[in-house]
DNA sequence: ATAGTTTGTCCCGAAGTCAAACAAACAGCC
DNA sequence: GGCTGTTTGTTTGACTTCGGGACAAACTAT
């Protein structure tokens, strides 16, 4: 039960059902595939005549191909329909506040080459040289993977969806920057930009990358635990961004009001709790916020520390454990605020998952307003399923399938 | 940019052009009313035609009608149309802890008659069975209101949207209790039931009852602080229902982890803190969650603690200004998790807002996470606005002007 | 009275879905 | 090899809807 916005809506033309249709039908063979016209008439509900003028429709477009033919006990065997994702790819680039990662992609997300990375220049105008550089050699490099559709972007800022400006990003030391235009300038390609946390929710979403391959439809919300906690929440099936573009900043809920400080300048933020620097912080035993960067242990990682923690450190076991209670003890805020029906946990606290499952949950139980709200899934995402490359890919594949605005 | 859910879509049909314009002329109408024909025309730049012939169907389904003839400077006069709110009602139920109040309104949520109430029976067939006795009586009362459309209901508590069944409503001591069914039966009208804080929200969202006539659309949050604190929240022009119908239960989200005991089991949940009970305790100068009911001071309401506060005793002005500046800082939790248009507030502390705005904003101000979040609109809503009797309302009149669901 | 303007209706073409008919492809059986 | 029954995919005509232009109605100004 949607409002229509009486100065926002959308009238439907001559054509509007035909491309509600066709969205639909791009789905199911995305969703089914592969699977024949006659499956999707039955699937649909429509008749075989309407599916027959919509697939030969995208298949002009090239959206979609006929494979092979199919195997029936009785009767003339059905075409095999698929997605076309051959020949056509994305750049998927992530960049974090030292380094950046570059991976070339194919419409459904699946990896086409290996992670390249390099430093990540703080200077936008040096580093928008280096990225084009880099697209450039990249996409010479693979000439066999076809023509590119376009760059996702994904930044650990915020980001005005309407402008693709990054507004403010903490750990580069951005305000109000324009990465799109230039970008677009010096690869001739389509740029698009999103919070990295919001991007990794929409990857998840579309089932990107591995895990399920259609997953059950529902809402869902991405924490991503790294230097900061960034949060992607999506809710009836789009992505919420909110007035001021900081929707999901779960980061920044008040776990305790007498907290430790936060970088954000407040107490007792989850992010305090949580965020590698205070996983660190707690393990060496010093305030987590002691500068924007602190110095001495920079190289010494949470990874380091689930190593020292296998290893048997009591110190680094309290010092993680802390970190899953209140990880649990956060998740429960989310989900009694928004109750999802799944949670994804990124970063790399997810390698020490089988260690922390267990006071996650516990913790999580004790403040879920109910026992089915404790149990809701909660799945971790390695690290290895590159999930904020998949969201940047996501962001550049997921309009052709998106729903029409309609009404 | 929404996903289709590929296991539960809807195909456009013949008339689905049809319906999606139907109901964006009946918004229009709506919001813009009166309007003519020919203004709506070029409202959603379609031909006139066109809306002729939508429109002429709406008048034979009695949903609009032709009024007066307008004024213009040259040319023939407009018609003017109108939503057909005659001899329409809806009886509005809004069930609560110890009384339960009861209103008849037009379809726009206008109310035709005064609030009556009577105690709540916590037996739910003897609640059913008075609240049907007096639905008649009111019904029959009012012969001139015309025929009534249904019967909106809203509860303190979970309810399952799909039965309408109350699954959790902890100060009527019920659990899955079906009260649209025997009441259904008993009254012969459709009837629909809703949490009263998502109800409120949806009140909101149409605008109901007082206010600006067209708000501008957007998302929004409703915080109803009474014995408990519960919160409706409105994205995307929808409720937000979660897949355990317990999204929005801001309400216990943690403000300190070693916070007052909730009467949900937690510790420093938001509601512990700014709930009429936990004022009062404040006050009294004893714990807050004692016991299903407190003893003694029962009578004594948080109504009355701002007139002693008004009157000039500081304890009582320390008392509500603790909870202002609590009531603030848990708004920064819902603005920096939600990021919504506008949050309303309703409750018995609204009468105190000229004394609390400031603590609540500045409190607010103070762990937004920028600038402009801190100054979300936050606007009161007086008990005198009915809230929750226009959110009953809505859950029965909305429907007719929502969207079509399609995709 | 006449000209000009705006509203609301009518009519026909374009585009889409629906149901039914039809050709194509295939397995099994005589 | 030829016939039959079945399923797939295409085609065709009926029905619905939007789009644009023509037209009558209603009204003001001159």
């Amino acid at each position: 039960m949607r409002r229509i916005n009486p100065s926002r809506f959308a009238v439907a033309k001559r054509g509007t059902s035909r491309e509600i249709n066709r969205q639909i039908v791009l789905n199911l063979i995305r969703s089914h595939q592969p699977i024949s016209r006659a499956d999707l008439a039955r699937l649909m509900a429509v008749s075989r005549g309407t599916v027959t003028l919509i697939v030969n429709g995208l298949i002009a477009e090239k959206l979609v191909f006929e494979g092979a033919t199919g195997e029936t006990v009785r009767g003339r065997k059905p075409t095999f329909l698929y997605i076309d994702a051959r020949r056509r790819t994305v750049v998927a680039a992530d960049i974090r506040a030292s380094e950046t990662f570059l991976m070339l992609a194919d419409l459904l997300g699946k990896p086409l080459t290996g992670v390249i990375s390099f430093p990540t220049d703080r200077d936008p105008k040096a580093l928008v040289q280096v990225l084009a550089a880099r697209i450039g050699r990249l996409l010479a490099e693979h000439p066999e993977a076809g023509t590119c559709e376009g760059i996702g972007v994904v930044v650990p800022g915020m980001v005005e969806h309407a402008t693709m400006r990054v507004l403010h990003a903490p750990t580069l030391g951005w305000r109000n920057v324009d990465l799109r235009e230039p970008l677009a300038a010096a690869t001739g390609l389509r740029v698009q930009i999103e919070n990295s946390g919001r991007a990794c929710a929409l990857a998840q979403m579309w089932a990107l990358g591995g895990g399920a391959p259609v997953p059950s439809h529902g809402d869902l919300v991405f924490v991503s635990v790294s230097d900061g906690v960034g949060v992607g929440v999506i809710m009836n099936g789009e992505v919420l961004r909110g007035r001021h573009n900081i929707a999901g900043e779960f980061g920044h809920v008040a776990l305790s009001l007498e907290g430790p400080r936060c970088s954000c300048g407040s107490n007792g933020c989850w992010e305090a709790y949580i965020s590698n620097r205070a996983t660190l912080a707690r393990y060496f035993g010093r305030p987590a916020h002691t500068g924007p960067q602190d110095a001495g242990h920079r190289h010494f990682t949470v990874g380091d520390l689930i190593a020292r923690a296998r290893g048997g450190d009591a110190k680094a076991i309290a010092a993680i454990e802390a970190t899953a209670r209140y990880l649990g003890l956060g998740l429960a805020s989310v989900i009694n605020a928004l109750d999802p029906a799944c949670v994804y946990v990124g970063g790399e606290i997810t390698l020490a998952w089988d260690l922390i499952e267990g006071a996650v949950r516990a913790a999580l139980a004790e403040r879920a307003l109910t026992p089915a709200a404790g149990a809701t899934e909660i799945r971790p995402v390695a690290a290895t399923e590159h999930p904020r490359l998949q969201g940047a890919a996501a962001l550049v594949t997921a309009p052709a399938f998106a729903a029409p605005v309609v009404a």
